[in-house]
DNA sequence: TTGTACGCGTTATCAT
DNA sequence: ATGATAACGCGTACAA
C-alpha cells in the first residue's frame, strides 16, 4: 500500500510551512507567485490529494446540495435528476446524489449527511414523507421534498414542496376513460399498504367510479402482491395483467399505476391475442418517453418534469438565500391521449 | 441554527469523558451496560449524531465499496446497482454509489473518494477505460472495471474486468441478420468519435458484413450528431431513423446500438406507416426489459446481466482477501430472437 | 471500568 | 509573504 501523502508531506518537501501550501491549495491572495508555482510542482510529482474529511471537518461551509433518491429504479426520476444538476451547477454549487434503500429512513440519513457534507441544502426526491416534526426540525438546512408523497400527519403548510396532486390526476385519467363510455375499469394498483402516491392513486380511481356512479368492484383491483417484485416494473404490469385477463373478469379499460406498469400490461394483452385498443383501453401514468415510443403511444398523465425539477431547486435557493421561510408548489398535470384508448 | 452537538456535549451531560461515550458508541465491550444505556438515552435525547468527517479522519478502515458510474442515464445499468447493493451488503460492507459526470474523469474521483471514505474496492460501472498506468496505480484498493469499454492502450492483463465482448457479440447480431437473407443493413450508431463500446459495436457490425460479402455502404450507417441527445435514448433513435427513411435509402434491416435506440427505430417505422418484420427487421442490444415488453419484441443481444453484476463483485472481493491479484472475465451473451426480424 | 491526552489532515488566526 | 499554532470532532493508547 502507497503512503498516502499529506499537506505535511508537500510542506516539508517544498521546505515551508503547511500553511503557505494550504494557501497554495485554496487559491488564497496572499502568496508568492513562485512559491506557490513550487508548491503546485510537488504536488503534481507527489500525487497529493487534500483529504476531504479533514476538509470538511474544518470547513465552515461547502456549498453542496445533496439529492436524496428513494428508490433509484423508478425510471421517472432520471429526467429530473439532469435538471437538478445542471440547475446546481449553474449556482456554483457542488450536486451530490444520495441514494437511500426503500427500508432506510431518509432523514435519518440526511442528518448524517448534513454534518459530514456540511450541506446547504436538500432534496428528497420521491418516496413517502411521514416523518415527526422534531425529526424534521433536527434538520438545520432548507429542505424541500419533490414528487413524494406526504402524509397527512404532515401540516404541509410548514414544510416546501413540489408535486402534482396524484389524486386530482388520477381521478382526470379514470374520469375520461369513464365519459369515453367505459364502465369496467381495472386498476393495476400499488401494493395495499401503501400510503403514498400509491394509495393517492387508487383513491383518485375510486372516487372518479363514484361520481360517473360505477360501483366499485375488488375483482378490479389488483394490488402488487409478491413484495420482491419492482412496484415500476413492467414485469409486474405484465403478470398482474395475465391474471387478470385470465380470470375471466370483465372489463373493458385498465389503468396502470405507472407507463412502464402500463407497457406491461400491454404486452400481456397482445400475447392474449387481443389488441388495444379494439379490445382493452390501457392508460397510465407520468408521461415517461416510453409512453409516447411505445406502440401504440400509451395515453397517460404527464407530469412536467422538467418544470417540476426547476422550481424544486428554485425553491430551494430562495429559502438558501433567506428570501423565503418556505414554499409549496402543485403542478398540473396533462392528460396526453393516446393510441391505446377508445371510446366504446 | 441549532448548534449541532457533539461527543463533548454528551459527555458533559453526561459526566463522563467523550472516551466513555465513543465506548459507548462503537459498542466497545469494556464499558459498564448502566453507564453505556444512560449515554445512549442522552444521545437520543440531544439527537446527536456522530460527525462522519472527524470518524473517516480518525479510522483506519471503512468497509465500503464504491461504485462508480458513468452516465446514470444508461437503464442497463440499473440492473448491474441491484446486485451490487445485495452482493455488498451481504459481505457486510457498505455500498456508495456514485455518479460521475459524463466529462469528469473517473479516475481522479476515485482518488478523492479513496481518500475520503477509506474505501476497500472500486467498482468502475460503464465509460471507457483509457487512463494512463501511473495514474492507476495511484489507485492504493483493488478496483474492477465492469461492462465498459477498454483502451487498447491498456494491458488488459494488469487489470480486473467483467464484460462482453462487443466486437464479437455485435458481430453476431448482424451475422444473423445477414444470414436471414438482409443484404441492406443499417446501422445506429454511436457519436463517429467514440471510442469504447460504441467504436467495438461499429466494427462488429462491419466485418460481419464484409465476412458476409457486403460491401460497406456509408449511407446506411448514421451517427449521432447532435452531441446534445442521449446515446441511449429512444428520442436518438426515433429522429435518426426518420431521416433514414425519408432519406430514401434502402434498407431491409437496421441494427440499433442498445434497446432504446431500438424502440425509438421502431416507433418511426410505425409512424411512416411500415411495418416490422414485414418492411423492416430491427435489432437491438443489450438484452434490457423493453427488448421483450415492446410490441412486437425486439431481436436483441442479451448480456447476462446479472451473472456479469455478481461476477464483478466476487472478482473484487477475492482481490480484496488477497486470495486472486487481478481477475477477468468475459462473458458470452445470447442472441435473442424476438419478433421484429424475418427472414427476406 | 473510566479518564487523560494525543493525533488524524486541514484551515484559519495571529504573529512575524 | 510566510510561519507557528489552535481548532474541527472523534478514536484510542495508556494510565489510573
Amino acid at each position: 500500500m502507497m503512503e498516502t501523502t499529506t499537506i505535511k508531506d508537500i510542506a516539508r518537501i517544498c521546505g515551508v510551512a503547511v500553511s503557505t501550501v494550504s494557501r497554495a491549495i485554496n487559491n488564497h491572495p496572499d502568496i508568492n507567485p513562485e512559491t506557490k508555482t513550487q508548491i503546485m510542482q510537488a504536488i503534481k510529482e507527489h500525487n497529493y490529494i487534500p483529504n476531504n474529511s479533514a476538509r470538511n471537518l474544518k470547513r465552515s461551509e461547502s456549498n453542496t446540495i445533496a439529492v436524496l433518491i428513494k428508490g433509484i429504479t423508478n425510471p421517472f426520476f432520471n429526467n429530473m435528476l439532469k435538471v437538478f444538476e445542471q440547475d446546481i451547477q449553474k449556482k456554483k454549487y457542488t450536486f451530490l446524489l444520495h441514494r437511500v434503500e426503500e427500508n432506510e429512513d431518509e432523514v435519518e440519513v440526511a442528518l448524517l449527511l448534513e454534518k459530514e457534507k456540511r450541506l446547504k441544502g436538500i432534496v428528497f426526491l420521491g418516496g413517502y414523507f411521514c416523518h415527526s416534526e422534531e425529526k424534521l426540525r433536527q434538520l438545520t438546512v432548507p429542505f424541500i421534498l419533490s414528487t413524494g408523497g406526504i402524509s397527512e400527519i404532515i401540516d404541509k403548510s410548514k414544510y416546501s414542496f413540489v408535486m402534482v396532486d396524484d389524486f386530482k390526476e388520477s381521478y382526470r385519467m379514470v374520469d375520461y376513460l369513464c365519459k369515453l363510455g367505459h364502465k369496467r375499469v381495472a386498476m393495476i394498483a400499488a401494493p395495499p399498504c401503501d400510503e403514498s402516491i400509491g394509495r393517492l392513486r387508487l383513491e383518485g380511481y375510486l372516487k372518479a367510479l363514484e361520481d360517473n356512479h360505477i360501483p366499485r368492484d375488488e375483482s378490479l383491483i389488483r394490488y402488487l402482491q409478491d413484495e420482491t417484485m419492482d412496484i415500476f416494473s413492467m414485469k409486474y404490469g405484465y403478470e398482474v395483467t395475465k391474471q387478470l385477463i385470465a380470470s375471466g373478469v370483465d372489463c373493458t379499460a385498465m389503468f396502470a399505476i405507472s407507463d412502464s406498469v402500463a407497457v406491461g400490461t400491454c404486452k400481456a394483452i397482445f400475447e392474449m391475442g387481443k389488441q388495444i385498443p379494439k379490445d382493452y383501453s390501457i392508460a397510465g401514468f407520468d408521461g415517461m418517453d416510453i409512453s409516447f415510443y411505445y406502440h401504440p403511444s400509451i395515453t397517460t398523465i404527464r407530469q412536467p418534469v422538467q418544470d417540476m425539477a426547476k422550481e424544486t431547486i428554485k425553491i430551494l435557493f430562495d429559502m438558501i438565500n433567506g428570501k423565503i421561510e418556505r414554499g409549496g408548489r402543485t403542478f398540473e398535470a396533462e392528460l396526453v391521449v393516446g393510441q391505446s384508448t377508445r371510446d366504446m
